[in-house]
DNA sequence: CGTCAGTTTGAGCGAGCTCAACGTGAGTGG
DNA sequence: CCACTCACGTTGAGCTCGCTCAAACTGACG
């Protein structure tokens, strides 16, 4: 498990912020919650790490679990793997987002997590975590929203799965991120995927030529500019009409 | 309907159990997690009301969150509806199991429960159960184990959803609903199925036609039989290796 | 006995899969 | 600096599983 070696005293290159409290991400993550005291004593169990490189695991499936985790910088994978070895992407987690809440009511991690690009990460422990969150009430509100949340985003996708075409739910994961972006204040027209085609068609139930071929096609109706990985959405009214809900 | 003609004090025929220590349910249920005087304290924040009739709502999206449930008898479906008005149902609850915790991060709740057939459940105010999970760490623990375990079944959907072929996901939740009945010491290869091939349709991403073919052809493989919703399960072993995982 | 919801069965179609070939760019080693 | 490899992406051709549409059956209930 690589977070038991984190370095703690390594400066991350990518982001200055050391705590909570000057963190870029602190309005979407956890401390928003909090008041500044408290975001103190989160801020001292929260452990820090050297960057992620791109394909490196988080944890595995089957490790032990012990810890919940913001991504700072980067985008994070998470995925089961069935007994047959074959891979479900369930989930990109983006800056600001929380993953790893799969393990909670398991002594042991049900899904993997691995990061997708050079990222950096807060493992949040979790034993620790449900102590203070006895003694923050508003951090246990808090953390059962994020659950929760993790859910209704599982049933949409589910819905997804179950009812909409390949048109649909790629314009579907276009638009999500876009507005995940713009919540970031990051642009919500112009972003370089974070995944791959397989992953992506892994993720909506689709195969890796579905995809390319939705993406062409999106081209040609001029939705969207691609360039490999690199996203122009064109059209983002008519692009969310074709999104489901 | 009869509704008007149960009495709340009468004793209810399926269950005699009028708190949590008595009742059939609780090895499985909430209380599972606690001490006997710690079950008491749980009990008084429980609302135990009249039974439901098949069809009637527990609560409907969008109406104001404000408890979750545990079935005691029968079986609830829990279902999103999208903006066009589609169903997707999410889950099939039966006796033991809890629902509603799609609601807790949000004012509102997302998705609908509605009573598959005569059913009684148990209610409890969340944010009483949120005060009382403060006092009981264990009960806290439990409430996340129970998140999170709705997490990985709808993991678990979502592949399905995503790689099995039809067989397979029928083959699946009869498994899944043999391996619950036996949890509750039922036979699990003799059952009653509580929802219509629609409702079964609808939650595995197939259409009634697709059910139907699909519990004919296992007949013919001489892996059931079927007659309307009485489920015998004449094969169980073939039938599990045909089940995702 | 008629109605109506739920279910079954058949026939034909099509979205997305499979299989196959080719293109592209980053990394590697001579 | 080029040749080679290898992962990833695109495009084409044909097939298949599950969908659509249609019709008939069943049983519960008035």
């Amino acid at each position: 498990m690589t977070g038991g070696s984190f370095n703690m005293d390594a400066k991350c290159p990518h982001n200055g912020a050391v705590n909570c409290g000057d963190c870029r991400m602190n309005a979407l993550c956890l401390p928003m919650a909090l008041q500044s005291d408290e975001i103190d004593r989160l801020d001292r169990i929260i452990e820090r790490g050297r960057p992620l490189q791109k394909g490196e695991y988080i944890y595995h499936a089957g490790e032990p679990f012990r810890s919940i985790y913001a991504v700072r910088s980067g985008a994070i994978k998470g995925f089961t793997v069935n007994n047959e070895g074959v891979e479900q992407v369930t989930g990109f987690y983006l800056p600001g987002e929380i993953f790893g809440m799969d393990g909670i009511g398991h002594p042991n991690h049900i899904n993997a997590a691995v990061s997708l690009e050079t990222s950096a990460i807060c493992e949040i422990p979790f034993s620790r975590m449900e102590e203070l969150s006895i003694q923050i009430p508003s951090l246990q509100r808090h953390f059962f929203t994020l659950m929760s949340r993790e859910i209704t985003n599982d049933q949409q996708l589910i819905t997804m799965l179950s009812k909409n075409s390949a048109e649909e739910r790629i314009a579907t994961l276009l638009t999500s991120i876009s507005v995940r972006n713009a919540r970031r204040k990051l642009s919500g027209t112009r972003f370089r995927l974070p995944m791959s085609r397989a992953d992506i068609g892994n993720y909506l139930g689709l195969t890796v030529e579905t995809v390319s071929r939705v993406f062409s096609r999106f081209q040609k109706q001029e939705l969207l500019a691609v360039d490999k990985k690199e996203i122009e959405i064109t059209d983002l009214e008519r692009l969310k009409s074709l999104a489901n809900t």
